[in-house]
Formats: structure tokens, C-alpha cells, sequence
DNA sequence: GTTGGGGCCGTCA
DNA sequence: CTGACGGCCCCAA
């Protein structure tokens, strides 16, 4: 199991309507969150990995998200319930942690 | 609010 | 092998 399937598999189980950052991720799997980043970008295929759940650890959106720009981010966090205050995220309502997940 | 540094380490040229 | 860069983060001006 590759750092990249682990991250893939956490993003996978975010549910919808919810988001996590890519400090939490980094936290749960021991690495570097600039990683995070890096690896989400590798992997372009939107349709099975929601990675515009995955925000800044502030609430606020990603710079190079590769599918669409962080509008189109915005526009399907927002198709999902989620609020953007100014371009944020309020995490203390949307904010999803992986507590309890196995990283094996 | 902004910029700039350092960190960390995989990936790509 | 070497160097540059990153969908970040943290701290300091």
C-alpha cells in the first residue's frame, strides 16, 4: 500500500457534505502535508476522488485545483450544502476527521 | 490583510 | 547523481 493509495482511501471516505484538510490527512498518515498536495495533483481523475473536499487547514481553498480552478471547487462543495463564508470554509460545522481509521 | 523565510521529502527534469 | 519545485504549514514582520 503506496502513501498515495492511503490518501486516496481517506479522501474516498469523506463523506458528502463534509470536507477535511490536507494537514489532517498529513497527520493521520505521519508525512509531510505538502505532500498532500502533490499527490492529489498527480492524480487526476475527479470522478472517483473527491479531492475538492479536501481544503486548507484554515477553511480556505486550494490554489492549484486541477479541475476547474478553485471555483468549480466551490461550486460542487456548494452542490453538497457546504457554506463558503469569503471564500472559506466554516470547519467547525463541515469539517470531517478520520478518527478511528486504520491506516493499514 | 500581505510577504518572506524554513521545513519537509517525493517527484520530475 | 543533482537541482528545482510543490493544490501546504508555521512563524515572524
Amino acid at each position: 500500500m503506496t502513501i498515495e493509495e492511503k490518501v486516496f482511501k481517506l479522501v474516498l471516505t469523506i463523506p458528502k457534505g463534509r470536507v477535511t484538510t490536507y494537514k489532517e490527512i498529513a497527520r493521520i498518515l505521519k508525512i509531510n502535508p505538502r505532500r498532500i498536495g502533490t499527490i492529489l495533483h498527480k492524480n487526476t481523475n475527479p470522478d472517483i476522488i473527491p479531492c475538492h473536499r479536501v481544503v486548507k487547514s484554515d477553511g480556505s481553498l486550494a490554489n492549484g485545483y486541477a479541475f476547474g480552478g478553485m471555483k468549480e471547487q466551490k461550486r460542487k462543495l456548494q452542490e453538497e450544502g457546504i457554506i463558503l463564508k469569503k471564500n472559506k470554509i466554516d470547519l467547525s460545522r463541515f469539517f470531517f476527521t478520520f478518527s478511528g481509521y486504520d491506516v493499514a
